[in-house]
RNA sequence: GGCGACAUAGCCAAGUGGCUAAGGCACGAGUCUGCAAAACUCUGAUCCCCGGUUCGAAUCCGGGUGUCGCCUCCA
């Protein structure tokens, strides 16, 4: 079935195809690890979790190449900012490589609780500084790049065009809107690609220039070149680094490969809080782990994501959180009972099942239209015959969700006391004393346990 | 100032010219139940406003209003 992906470049949906039949190469524009990452860096990867799981469920195999930014990114554009492991290191009083490992760790907790498939290669920054100066040196060599007192600029006056992705207009741009301005810059848009490292700059590297270190573009046309050579299908990221990181990418690949390194560029819109941008100004920053503190699973924020397209921002609020909480619980529940019914599927069965199976294919297809498949999956948990072959199904399609679908209730233990409780209120209940059952059921919660009567007896569960 | 996105039922949202405008959550009604919970069934919108194109528009065009984002680090 055709693939069709909304793609940056020519800002039009455009059937995808690969340049190798079997593979797809990816490049994602990971972390830099010098912070939490937010749940709105997690819709990104969300999104980049479900691009690799629709294209496996298409039959591809799948190259997928995600970096770790753990030096070279500044504080400010202005290519005289600070580097932001530096000042995270400063600021906790830790070394830039113990920051790096600790926010790598949680990022990667992070993907594992919202069950993220890791990619093939994930590529740590400062382990390809070689790849990333030779880089330079051939940027330099083409003429494509300069050195100042300061740093290698990369001209972009030496392209054909500057801004391909974005519609920033260089011309008006050249006024000064820039606050600080590098006089020794040919022009305003150049950016550093290598930068030369202050006398007590902790991460630096000897190079042509002296002691230096990368800057922030370099970092992912050296990667990707080495890992899927100088083009390859898809690269992806967050909306906002279509104007600065990716533009420059695009930029350094053109000098040095004379190419766009990927064919397919797609990106990941905002998350909203409360219908406004998430920031540290306001306190409405969340990460995984507040999601969680609530009594979550994280699964819950994946399935959020899920109610809206990713190219489409979508607005996170804790009643959104609870809806979705009720929708993961009666998903998963749906595949318990058709995991243990006994219907038999009629002819008629199978091909409205294949019909909504076909839907569900093509709405992924359709870059990767969530809320329209997860209206297949409904349509699906709520079919009036329920046996093992609709379970199996749904397990399919769970393969691009990824929400757990199997998973069941937590074989919780339940202590003792608790246990005595419900044994007094059974009898209660056969004595038909009311009276005292709902109030052992009112000791029972506050003790943190939910009973609820059902046909079979009581059940139990941790609150 | 420049660029751009969006505006569909209480909330989250799909739909991009044509069958009765998906789906989820909430609300309400009902079935079940001693009650509660859970589960299941049923119930709701003519698509921001105005004008135009068309046999036909939520969907295209123009104008207006509103919300938000980017242009500085940011997924």
């Amino acid at each position: 079935m055709d693939i069709y992906f909304y793609n940056t470049l020519t800002r039009k949906k455009e059937l995808f195809e690969p340049m190798d039949e079997k593979e797809v190469t990816i490049y994602s524009c990971g972390p830099t690890v010098y912070k939490d990452a937010t749940i709105g860096n997690m819709r990104t990867n969300i999104f980049q979790d479900v691009l690799r799981r629709m294209l496996k469920y298409n039959g591809y195999q799948i190259k997928h190449v995600m970096n770790i930014t753990d030096v070279g990114h500044l504080v400010s554009d202005g290519d005289d900012g600070e580097d932001k492991m530096i000042k995270s290191a400063r600021e906790e009083h830790k070394t830039p490589l113990e920051i790096a490992e600790h926010y790598t760790k949680l990022f990667f907790d992070d993907l594992k609780d919202l069950n993220i498939e890791i990619p093939e290669i994930i590529c740590k920054a400062t382990d390809y500084i070689p790849e990333m100066l030779k880089y330079v040196k051939e940027l330099v060599d083409k003429g494509y790049a300069y050195e100042t007192s300061t740093a290698i600029y990369f001209d972009v006056s030496k392209l054909d065009k500057y801004p391909v992705l974005s519609n920033l207009n260089v011309e008006e741009q050249k006024a000064g809107a820039r606050v600080e301005v590098d006089t020794e810059k040919r022009n305003p848009y150049d950016f550093a690609v290598w930068i030369k490292a202050p006398e007590n700059h902790l991460m630096k590297w000897d190079s042509p220039w002296g002691p230096s270190y990368p800057g922030w573009h370099i970092e992912c046309s050296a990667m990707s070149r080495k890992h899927l050579g100088e083009q390859f299908d898809i690269h992806t990221g967050g909306i906002d680094l279509i104007p600065t990181h990716h533009e420059n990418e695009i930029a350094q690949s053109k000098g040095v490969c004379g190419k766009i390194p990927a064919r397919y560029w797609m990106h990941g819109e905002y998350l909203l809080i409360n219908g406004g941008k998430m920031s540290k100004s306001l306190g409405n920053v969340y990460l995984l782990k507040d999601i969680k503190e609530k009594g979550y699973d994280p699964l819950v924020y994946k399935l959020l994501c899920y109610t809206s397209s990713y190219r489409n921002k979508l607005n996170f609020t804790w009643e959104g959180i609870e809806a979705a909480s009720k929708s993961l619980e009666r998903l998963r529940n749906g595949y318990q009972v058709n995991k243990n019914g006994k219907d038999i599927l009629e002819k008629e069965d199978i091909e409205k099942l294949k019909e909504l199976e076909y839907g569900f294919h093509q709405a992924i297809n359709d870059d990767m239209n969530m809320p329209l498949s997860m209206s297949f999956v409904w349509e699906v948990i709520k079919y009036p015959k329920k046996c093992l072959e609709i379970a199996e199904l749904l397990l399919k399609f769970d393969t691009v969700l990824g929400i757990q679908i199997d998973k069941a209730e937590k074989r919780v233990e339940i202590p003792e006391e608790i246990l005595e409780l419900i044994e007094k209120r059974k009898q209660a209940r056969s004595e038909k004393n009311w009276q005292e059952s709902d109030r052992i059921r009112d000791e029972i919660h506050q003790k943190g346990y939910v009973v609820k009567d059902t046909k079979d007896g009581m059940e139990i569960s941790k609150m």
